[in-house]
DNA sequence: GCATGCTTGTTACTAGCGGTAACCCTAGTT
DNA sequence: AACTAGGGTTACCGCTAGTAACAAGCATGC
């Protein structure tokens, strides 16, 4: 019995917190990372002590939220890095991935990079600086673990790996985020562009006449 | 006469704004970017208002902080750019140059990259998107600006040449962010990861046994 | 001499935020 | 009938950004 009956309340309570998750989604979705504790109450048709009670603070809310959406997105990443095809192929295909996500849904791209978590609580609240962006974190530690099983780095390739599963992830955020604001060029032109620089073009381009070089 | 009183005012305006400014640089340093307008101007020995008759709102006064910053970080990059030394030389000195501005001053640094303008002012208050790196965006626009001048891409160079210099700078900031909160290797090595990423070492690394390869 | 404006500064306020304490009410158990 | 357990609300606290409204210092114009 205690069981049974604890079991239709955890249940109950994670219908409850999914319904809420998906509210708080709409709001963030409508009103950008700046949505107030109120408006999502509202949105899911209660009010603030119930999100406080299920979530703890504006904080756990958004990391539940951003959980979400990373979980989802780093699915889909992997699944184009695990495609039958060739080195250069997979990092296209990921890249575009990526990319597509964000122009699909800048709204939900913007929370998970800029949670503007620790507003005006409490002087010593948040750690702004460890929470800053989980997403970028969590894809850059992905990245690495795939190239350090996959390549043959030679000594050191540990850390190599995360350096440039980081650096990569980097590479790919920021050149999307400035494209996604100026759209000066199709997604696949963004996508061959960023691999040839991965590729090494940069290194091996010419020097225009005349100067020192780069 | 009526210029000379109006250059004398500007002038005064002018010493007050910056004395406000170090104040301000005072705080953010000391709280990071949450630092409260009350913070700001109880440092610099005043009170609100007078702020924001010089700043507008806080979101002036922010970038009028990161303007001075960013243009002081610049500075320092193109010069480390334009070194009279090869081309990987120059790389490795810049990628250096930047992460021993961030890891000298990582509040600083902070409140560059992740402004947190648009706090809960009005609601349409800020374009969030548009402001939210400025610092990253001018510096990839920089960095494109010197590749395009200087290296010979063939057609389609200037687009090829932005793209690079905001994946570059991105690949850079990131890598530098995750380096200052774990600091898992030396400044020198991972400037050397850096460099050997975009000299095109993970097309050439070879696959690992086994696998269809990364 | 004196009113006029301009800059610099203040106090005192509004509206909204995150977060919480206290209470209320309904269901089920004994 | 009495009692407890959750789900829910109202009403509040302390804080924030931002804004009147008012008070001095100091040049100018009549």
């Amino acid at each position: 019995m205690d069981t049974t009956q604890r079991t239709d309340q955890q249940r109950s309570a994670d219908r409850r917190r999914r319904e809420l998750l998906e509210a708080a989604d709409r709001v963030v979705l409508r009103d950008g990372p700046q949505a107030s504790m109120n408006a999502i109450a509202a949105e899911a048709g209660i009010t603030k002590p119930i999100l406080y009670r299920h979530f703890g603070d504006k904080g756990g809310l958004y990391a539940a939220l951003a959980k979400r959406h990373t979980d989802a997105l780093l699915d889909s990443l992997r699944a184009a890095l695990d495609a039958p095809a060739d080195r250069r192929e997979r990092v296209e295909s990921t890249l575009d991935t990526y990319l597509a996500a964000i122009e699909a849904r800048p709204q939900v791209y913007r929370f998970l990079m800029h949670p503007a978590e620790g507003g005006q609580a409490g002087d010593q609240g948040f750690d702004v600086g460890k929470h800053s962006a989980p997403l970028l974190r969590r894809m850059g530690e992905e990245l690495a673990t795939v190239i350090e099983e996959r390549l043959d780095l030679g000594p050191g390739s540990q850390q190599l790996a995360r350096v440039w599963g980081h650096g990569i992830v980097g590479m790919m955020h920021a050149a999307g985020d400035w494209w996604l604001g100026e759209r000066p060029c199709s997604r696949a032109e963004l996508v061959r562009s960023l691999a040839d620089l991965l590729w090494g073009r940069l290194a091996a381009a010419g020097d225009k006449m005349g100067g020192p070089g780069f």
